[in-house]
Order: C-alpha cells, then sequence, then structure tokens
DNA sequence: GGCGGCTTGTGAAAACCTTCACAAGAAACC
DNA sequence: GGTTTCTTGTGAAGGTTTTCACAAGCCGCC
C-alpha cells in the first residue's frame, strides 16, 4: 500500500472533527469549505483524500455523512477502542474523568497506579489497579492503547510492561523520549515542547525574519 | 532571515531536552550520539544547527554546554516566560501543579476562571481571578503566553480576549480549530487526534501494508 | 438538448526536506 | 612531521509533499 505522511492524517482527523461538528447542518460540503476552517487549502484537501478513493461529486462536493463514514474507516474509528491509563497522579486523574475521549470512540477501561492508596479504588467509574497486575489485567480487559501519565523516569519501564501484555500502541505525556518498539507504535506529547515551539516564533519574529 | 521549518524546530527542541540530561556527565557530544536517542541521523543533526551556524569542531564534536546554551539561545529560552492559564478544570488543574512547566522556564504567573467558588482562592501558590478582569491582570503581570483549558466553546472568544490583551501567543487544548489572528501564534493540543493517529498506523498495519 | 457555472480528481511542476558523500580540520600516536 | 582516525559542515542528489492548472463530470436553466 502506498506510503500516508503523518501530516496527511493529522489532517483527516482534522477534516473529520470539523465535519462531526458540522453534522447535520449540512448535506454538502466542498474541498474549499473544508479546507478553510482547518487552515488548508482546497487542492490539499482533494489530494488527502484521493489517496484513498474517489468520494466526492463533481460539480457538487463531498456527501457530509458519507465523508464521516469513510474518514472514520480510514482512521480506524468504525469500532471502539480498548484504552488504559498508567499513572492516576494529577494528570491522570484528569484523564479518567475526560469526556473528550469516549465522544472520539476511546474508553478507559482500567487505570494502573503504584500508589498502594489508590489501588482498589474507582474514579469516574473506572478502577485502578496494581501496576504490578498490569500484565494479567491488560490481557483479561482487552486493552489495546495505553496512556502514561507517570514521571518520566517510569515511562521507558512501563512501555516494556505495556509491549509485553500486548498492547499495540501508547500515547506517553512523559517529556522523554521513548524507543520504538516494533511493532509497538509510541507517541510522545510533550507540553514544554510544544511551548518552545511558540516561543521559537515569537523571538525569531521579534529578531529579523521576513 | 532563512525560513525553518516546524519539524526542524521540534528536533532542536529534542536536543536541547536530552542534552540538559546528560549535562554534567559527558564534556563533548557527537552529532552520531545526538542523533541516536531523538530518532534522528547524524546528517540530520548536523543539518539542523548549521541552519543557525557552527558550533561543533572538526574531530571532536559539540561542547554539551555550549550546545545547550546555543540551543536555548535560538529557541528563546535564554529567559523566563510568563504564562497564564485560563480555565481552572480538571486539566487546568493538573497544569497548575505541573513542575515541569518551570522547569523547562515558563512560570505560571496567573489562571482565569469564570466558576465564582474559585475565583478569589488560589491554587499552588497561583491566584485565580475572574475572566472578566483578564485583559487588566494580563498588562498588570506581562502575561506573554496563554494556555486555555476551557470547554472548546469557549475557546475562540478566550483567544480573542488574549489577542486583546497583548498576550502573543497560545497554547490550547481545546479540540477545535482555533483561526489564526496574526501576529499572535496559536497552537492546538488535541489527545484524541494524536490517538487517531495511532489508531490510523494500527489499522493500516492490519491490512495490507508493506 | 445544449450551455454555463461549479467542483472534483489528478498529472505535472514547484517547493521543501532529508540523506549522501566528501573535503577540511582536530587530535593522538609513532 | 607524517599518518591514521575521528567528526564537522555543506553542496549536491534524492525523495517527499504541496501547489498548480485543467480535463471531466454534475446540475440547473433556458
Ligand atoms: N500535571 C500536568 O499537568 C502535566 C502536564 C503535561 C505532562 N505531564 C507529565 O505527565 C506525567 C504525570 O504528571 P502528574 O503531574 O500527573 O504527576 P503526579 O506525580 O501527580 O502523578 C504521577 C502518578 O504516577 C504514579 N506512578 C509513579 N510510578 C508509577 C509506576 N511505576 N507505575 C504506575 N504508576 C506510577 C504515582 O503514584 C502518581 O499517582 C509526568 O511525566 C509529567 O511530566 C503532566
Ligand atoms: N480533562 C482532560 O484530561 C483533558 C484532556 C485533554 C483535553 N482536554 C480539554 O481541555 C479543556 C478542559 O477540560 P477539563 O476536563 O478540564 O474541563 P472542566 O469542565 O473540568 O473544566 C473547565 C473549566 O473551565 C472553566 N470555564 C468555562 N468557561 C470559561 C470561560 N469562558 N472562561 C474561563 N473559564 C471558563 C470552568 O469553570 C471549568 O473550571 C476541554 O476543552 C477539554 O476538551 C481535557
Amino acid at each position: 500500500m502506498k506510503k500516508i505522511s503523518e501530516s496527511a492524517v493529522r489532517r483527516l482527523s482534522l477534516y473529520l472533527r470539523l465535519l462531526r461538528g458540522i453534522a447535520g447542518d449540512q448535506e454538502l460540503i466542498s474541498s474549499q469549505e473544508l479546507a478553510e476552517p482547518s487552515g488548508s487549502t482546497s487542492a490539499q484537501v482533494r489530494k488527502d483524500l484521493s489517496l484513498f478513493g474517489s468520494f466526492g461529486q463533481r460539480g457538487k462536493g463531498y456527501s457530509v455523512p458519507e465523508l464521516i463514514d469513510t474518514l472514520e474507516r480510514i482512521l480506524g474509528l468504525e469500532r471502539r477502542w480498548r484504552v488504559a491509563v498508567v499513572g492516576v497522579g494529577k494528570l491522570g486523574s484528569a484523564l479518567l474523568g475526560y469526556r473528550g475521549l469516549s465522544e472520539r470512540g476511546f474508553d478507559v477501561v482500567v487505570a494502573f497506579d503504584v500508589d498502594t492508596e489508590k489501588v482498589g479504588t474507582e474514579l469516574n467509574g473506572i478502577d485502578i489497579c496494581s501496576i504490578d497486575s498490569l500484565s494479567r489485567v491488560v490481557r483479561e480487559r482487552g486493552v489495546e492503547i495505553g496512556i502514561i501519565a507517570t514521571p518520566p523516569e517510569e515511562a521507558e519501564g512501563i512501555v516494556s510492561r505495556l509491549a509485553d501484555a500486548g498492547v499495540s500502541a501508547v500515547l506517553s505525556f512523559a517529556p522523554i523520549e521513548l524507543g520504538n518498539r516494533d511493532p509497538m507504535v509510541v507517541r510522545t506529547m510533550d507540553l514544554a515542547l510544544e511551548l518552545e515551539g511558540l516561543t521559537f516564533a515569537l523571538t525569531s519574529a521579534r529578531n529579523g525574519d521576513s
């Protein structure tokens, strides 16, 4: 199969997020209308979609409900995904209470922590299990994706445990580089790193750029 | 000035994060040693750095402390930045208690909310002010960067208020596209969108890719 | 049925980014 | 001093992504 770039996938997600927001209001949408609010161009939208097939109708545009279905299928969202949160601290607790996950097709089915005060309790209806039971519980509950919200120094070890337990993808909030364990997919979100992207833009704008 | 790509800036931040982790242990580092743990190549590292000058010594490598200083200067991190968090809910509260921000040069100097229960209190030594006082307080405290942690439907309006108050950059956690108000820099972190990048990889791997 | 206005799908061109490959400089050793 | 080993800095090549531009198809109207 053709190689799809990471930026193209990101844009497809953006298109989908946008389409879901207008579903019901509008039956058809043009590449132009889809492009503008997602900060893209109409040619880019058409190219992105054409990587997977022809979904539009010339002279009319794309059917909103059909395009939603198509994008969901492309992104693997025609079904729900089972997620575990590892580390129920400040950030982890926020994640357990985040409705935006289930709204977008991700069910947090269990959480893990080392803290014996937390283990055995539940938060928002989600059991907090001991990190020692990770392998067993992950298998029992069919966890497919892990979200890491532990201190950075624990992250590498937890990725290993998740990999061993058969989890196929990890999203980490720990600001540390995680080795890529093929065939597992690992991605890191680093808040400070994003802020550094902003300060770079501010600083280079203040000095001489065009 | 030459245009620097977003991915190059991201890699520079990664190099810096890595270097800070080894500062003290090692005086010199080669492009190869810097590349491997950040998932890059030595040629890429040298190219990235050469966009800004010549910082290495042939046959030896780069001086770790000097390279840290240089990267901090490039990214605008030779000084600290004043940040405001808008929306002190589950996520916002976690952010107010996040040490990773000040460790990386970002000081949360104030927070804002609409909730009258929260306004007037403080969390981790950070005052929570009324959103109605945003413009005044932002100016008084010299806020330069805003972090948005309100419900998505409030985000657009808050970006406008921040722009009016003279804030130059915004990082938003609200999963919604925010119009780009030149010269303000806006960036969005969408957790579900990152997860969708993972499900795409999982799904297309399961079907026929190479 | 034919015409004009619109919008897609897509090769080709342009822009951009990464990798290659090697000259040039630094140090260590004999 | 000469030779070997190492590593940077950088043009040029190679690859990928974005933009351009237009034929092909759809719709409504006369
Ligand atoms: N707090 C934030 O707003 C924020 C924002 C961005 C990124 N992060 C990152 O997210 C991670 C968590 O941050 P936090 O502020 O929630 O920290 P925290 O200290 O509040 O929580 C960490 C939790 O992880 C648990 N833990 C520690 N070791 C563990 C292990 N081996 N297995 C399972 N659980 C373990 C602890 O018991 C604790 O409950 C950190 O890496 C941090 O850098 C936090
Ligand atoms: N909770 C999470 O883990 C998480 C993760 C990723 C993204 N997000 C996103 O972050 C945002 C906040 O999520 P949350 O879970 O903390 O929500 P929350 O409901 O817990 O908190 C929202 C806070 O914003 C305040 N608020 C509402 N309108 C406001 C306004 N106009 N001005 C100032 N404050 C206002 C509310 O009083 C509340 O305190 C949402 O957009 C959500 O999608 C949350």
